[in-house]
DNA sequence: GTTAGCACTCTTCAGTTCAGAGTGCTAACT
DNA sequence: AGTTAGCACTCTGAACTGAAGAGTGCTAAC
């Protein structure tokens, strides 16, 4: 699409993109013809700016400053001017060097890969933490606390534990709730935490259910572990922003941060890559959200063995530095999906 | 201390001081003996201001603007002049239809709890989770994971969950492990935590445990899961904050989200309540940090049983409205320990 | 001890001016 | 036909100004 434009167009275009994402300013047609080896007057960079404005390619925010490129500008240099650089041999070992992983949960692993990736890009690094719906049931444990409280321990194959408080009809000793562990273990084996609810359900219609109370339980027990579970999002770096000069307003900054507090739309923006494999990238209003008008975001999912568990990312200006990111998005996502590898 | 104050002066600082958590804004002589009835002219108030203002309580930005409460000038307003609310009866029933507490794990209860108290408060509502050490055990599980790695899962009697991934010297298969954890719970029934480490290394020294190498495993293990937990802070309503006139600055914003995205001098200035039951109140330099200097922390410790086992509290201006939240945090920490009771 | 009066200081805000940056257009050049 | 120099025009941002307003401190009188 669009790509009706000439060569010369095409080169000027993308100078101004990248003197815009180094200066953040609106670049005007001298800082072109002089920083950039055209040998071509400011006056014929003026003509092709022009019609690259006509184009919806600039936006100029009044007449005598210079031009800023439009989301479309960014989709056209990251489909079709961007070389994306493999990632430094530097960068991966300082993302290895980073992560421990012995010692931790994977709550904090998940935290900590936010982290590295907000501290590598200068931008704001998001985990969406796996969707306990596309992992493979390892095990469930039921411990008592006081009264009918009991503590459902839930774990996927992966090593991702979930637990959750949830209240018993009648009063349970602690051998029944081994009992019932043991039970559901064996039931559930290897399936799919998708799968899990269906074969509740059937079992419960078995016969030996029917008579046995203390199955009943069990599976009612597993049914409410398994109830909603939403998904969370480590955000980390928002920092970052503030030093980005688009934001340095208090009503942007205030937005943004609200944007991010509430953060059940970032789940939602997060969730359309789970599908496909591969880095994503939204430019500024591709994210649908008015919020998000000057930000891109850059996601890759990543995998427990061969299953999507969750989605990371970067969240950045859209003048953010593509190529850099993107290789840093990609090479991370890789690395935690090593982390959750099932042998 | 510094109470030969006259009660005249006392009832003024206390409406210098009032109408300054109000309008955030330097107050006047006018102002003062106008709103409130003292039936003083503004000269007579003025040469008592400028009596405070001596002795530390008042200070001046600049010659014609009005006057600004000192840290001094709190601590003595909330030692001396300060009335405690009891909380409202709305407000206690609001907080209470706020918890859910079935089909949540803890560190959604304590996230919600951060939450609670900021939309009540207006403020920043901080959570620290709580200090593993000193609550008691309950349970230990191991599960295998793929090759060496194991998920370890530690609960505490109030069913506070912890898990770390481990490895272990060797194979262990999963029947290795069940005994395992059967050993080490029958073993540290009833223990803190704090005391289970002496116990395993005595234990380590027993002569049944040298002649068995499952046994010594398990104690390998169970050292492993209890090294280093280091606490977590939950901090929610970041954005109130940018609500506060006196931080409507983008340098100082920048301060202070910097601040609190690094926790640990946050963690260690909460640590500091933990100790001494009730209510704490930090007052601007008191708080021991540069960033914190316009910011009062205030604090209160739960329990699990009685024992303290973490620290919540509210952040916000030093002119923040103490009798109102006061109580709420007072209030929201009672019922935090309630959820981590032990019947 | 209290207060009215008044000179003085300092901030804030609205205008105003001015330099600088960049454009768009026209006419000349290759 | 594409390229370029020249120039008038527009808009921003920074610096300066003056006036209004708020508040103080001091003095002298009540």
């Amino acid at each position: 699409m669009m790509d009706n434009l000439s060569e010369r167009s095409k080169k000027i275009l993308e100078a101004i993109i990248e003197d815009y994402i180094g200066t953040a300013e609106p670049v005007g047609s001298r800082a072109i013809s002089r920083r950039h080896g055209f040998s071509l007057s400011p006056a014929t960079i003026r003509n092709v700016m022009a019609d690259l404005e006509e184009l919806g390619f600039l936006a100029s925010p009044h007449t005598s400053a210079g031009r800023i490129p439009t989301d479309k500008a960014f989709r056209f240099y990251v489909d079709s001017l961007l070389a994306v650089r493999a990632i430094d041999r530097e960068q991966e070992e300082l993302i290895q060097k980073q992560y421990r992983l012995y010692g931790k949960d994977v709550g904090e692993i998940l935290k900590e890969t936010s982290r590295i990736l907000s501290s590598l890009s200068h931008y704001m690094g998001v985990v969406a933490t796996p969707r306990f719906t596309t992992t493979i049931f390892r095990h469930i444990e039921f411990i008592k606390l006081g009264g009918r409280r009991i503590l459902a321990i839930l774990v996927s194959k992966s090593g991702i534990v979930q637990n959750k408080i949830v209240e018993s009809g009648e009063d349970l000793g602690s051998e029944d709730l081994v009992r019932m562990s043991n039970y559901l273990n064996d039931l559930l084996k290897g399936l799919s935490i998708a799968e899990l609810r269906s074969r509740i359900l059937r079992e419960m219609e078995d016969e030996k259910v029917r008579y046995d109370e203390m199955l009943a339980n069990a599976l009612k027990l597993s049914e409410q572990t398994l109830g909603e579970n939403g998904t969370d999002v480590f955000i980390e770096g928002q920092v970052n922003i503030l030093d980005q000069p688009e934001f340095a307003d208090v009503a942007k900054m205030k937005e943004i941060f609200r944007t991010f507090e509430e953060k059940g739309q970032l789940v939602s923006l997060l969730d359309r890559c789970m599908e496909s494999e591969g880095v994503h990238i939204f430019i500024g209003s591709e994210n649908y959200m008015s919020q998000m008008a000057n930000m891109s975001v850059i996601t890759a999912p990543y995998m427990s063995g061969n299953r999507t568990v969750g989605v990371l990312g970067v969240i950045g200006p859209t003048r953010m530095g593509y190529d850099r990111v993107i290789p840093i998005v990609d090479y991370t996502a890789r690395l935690l999906s090593k982390m959750f590898d099932v042998d």
